[in-house]
DNA sequence: TTGAAAGCGCTAACAT
DNA sequence: ATGTTAGCGCTTTCAA
């Protein structure tokens, strides 16, 4: 069966059945120029009563803009590229803007594809997002005609970028941890390959000073699980406070710790990183962890590609966005 | 600083630069009509070398098809969405067509501003996908001038939904069980008010018959734990096996296990559902568990909606589409 | 084989 | 205050 399809109307449906001419039903409807206002409630009226909606396409040929921006992603899970999606919506819905999502899966091919589409949809703007601030786009993005925005990446010289404030959310982690009475605090993070880790560490590490110790790894609760096995399996001083470099990894952290027979947070006092909820609110005990405010971040990505297409001008260079410490059990205190 | 934008480049321009007409230039591009050998390849040269793009918009106005469809999801955080939109880009992205993705947060208000959006751009076709199958769509979407498909969502009679088949993941998953000697088998799952819950409960029932026992509550793993604690503290037969209705549950269910120091699977063998690989994969030991192949969810929708913008004529009904059962060593064998 | 011209739906000068 | 006209970039008859 095939559903019945209301014909779409135009702007030529309205002015007939108002009996007017085509640009007064456009100034009547668009509040442009003098119009009776007699003239047009009528025009107003008839137009909702016959569900005319004005055609984009249209518009946008005359206007030269889409109000329609692309956005980029190797992300294929989702965890990273959905809140930052939702910011930059919900920065943009209200200038009537809507956004093409591309994931490229990091195919070269796909990403050329994608932007090809894009282009050929004239969108105004394109916001490159990834799942490492260190990414390595999977396509050229130079010379483009529209502007380009870098969320949760860094791009090159002369573009823009926003990025959570590693740094920051390292110290928010391991400040709590500190101001909750812990000394002998570890840091056990994924691979060392990646920028935001060795930020994160390098933070700790300034405010840890000698007592401060990293363990590269993995992303992954079995990298947690493992780091702490062998930090607790040594001879020596035990920590009394792990930071971990992603919940996932704190999660292993805590199985470790319990199969240790340790407690948390009372023999060990655990912060994580990510906020992702499915993990961390379901830790036992709910993780105290660092949010990195994605859709913040995809929020000033996208007031960001509003100035840019408006033609106003903005500084390039990597602005970093504060992160949050969420409060769970994990810590004490 | 202001990027340097290159202007965009017209069919004008090409064929100014190679000296023939509009509609010369047009055909050799578009390989329609006939053009002669030697001017045809002049043309696309020239527009390789200017970087010509055609404009979609100025096709779509005259075509009367964008070429773009919409998605209007409810999934903020998307780890339902993402995998459904990648199967519906991939099955469309070679005949041209790209995806707005719009995510309503089940608010009505900007669900419809999303809708208004895309019925503006003159998307095709729209795909509703939700968070559960038996969703309430949040707005009205009968008498759309555009074609209309549900994934992961039962739209009224009438329309057209792709869903996974429950009946056929919980069977899957008792079977296995079953197939491994397994007969005191337990169902922990979600809310009773989720069809999908009940169908798989349902078919569980008809599997287990009198043996059966299904305890409906939430997806976490919270519930999993406690369900369990409450099934193995009471007197009488202990189950041999659980069959979980979520991932989550299931790690909660294993933890519980592990607290009450049984072995998974030596005393209890365990299943989930849903092949969250965040969790299925980190749980120890592994999780078996039910993949819902939502991305061939979304390439069937895809595959559907594609037909429907071209007129075709497709049966209105549920299709449901089977799972798969990912082996892990939850339930040994 | 090529070109001129009309028109998709809309907006913006310009005339009335 | 309203209407006429041109044109955004492209495809598509129809003539040449």
């Amino acid at each position: 069966m095939k559903p019945i399809l209301h014909r779409r109307r135009t702007l030529r449906d309205v002015a007939k059945a108002a009996g007017v001419s085509l640009s007064t039903a456009s100034n009547a409807l668009n509040a442009t120029g003098r119009v009776n206002r007699q003239t047009r409630e009528t025009v107003l009226q008839i137009a909702t009563e016959i569900g005319f909606m004005p055609n984009a396409l249209a518009r946008g040929l005359l206007s030269r803009r889409s109000f329609t921006i692309g956005m980029l992603t190797n992300d294929t899970y989702g965890r990273l590229t959905l809140p930052m999606m939702a910011g930059v919506s919900e920065s943009l819905v209200d200038h009537g803007i809507s956004v093409f999502l591309c994931a490229t899966n990091n195919d070269p091919r796909r990403a050329q594809l994608h932007l090809q589409a894009l282009l050929a949809r004239q969108v105004d703007g394109i916001i490159i997002t990834g799942t490492r601030r260190d990414l390595t786009p999977a396509v050229e993005l130079s010379g483009l005609p529209v502007p380009v925005v870098y969320a949760f990446a860094e791009g090159p010289a002369q573009t823009i970028s926003f990025v959570p404030d590693d740094a920051h959310g390292a110290r928010l982690a391991v400040e709590h941890l500190r101001s909750l009475g812990r000394s002998r605090i570890v840091h056990i993070t994924g691979p060392m390959d990646y920028l935001a880790a060795r930020i994160r560490a390098a933070a700790y590490r300034q405010i840890c000073g000698d007592a401060s110790e990293v363990r590269y790894g993995a992303w992954t609760e079995e990298w947690g699980y493992e780091a702490t096995q062998a930090i607790f399996s040594r001879a020596g001083d035990r920590p009394d406070a792990i930071f971990c470099g992603s919940d996932e990894i704190a999660r292993g952290v805590i199985d470790a710790l319990r199969d240790l027979e340790l407690s948390v947070p009372g023999d060990v006092a655990i912060a994580g990183y990510d906020n992702w909820e499915v993990i961390a609110r379901q830790t036992r005990p709910p993780l105290t962890t660092v949010d990195m405010e994605l859709k913040e971040v995809g929020r000033r990505a996208g007031l960001a590609m509003l100035a840019l297409t408006r033609g106003e001008e903005i500084a390039p260079g990597v602005v970093e966005l504060p992160c949050r410490l969420v409060i769970g059990r994990s810590c004490g205190g």
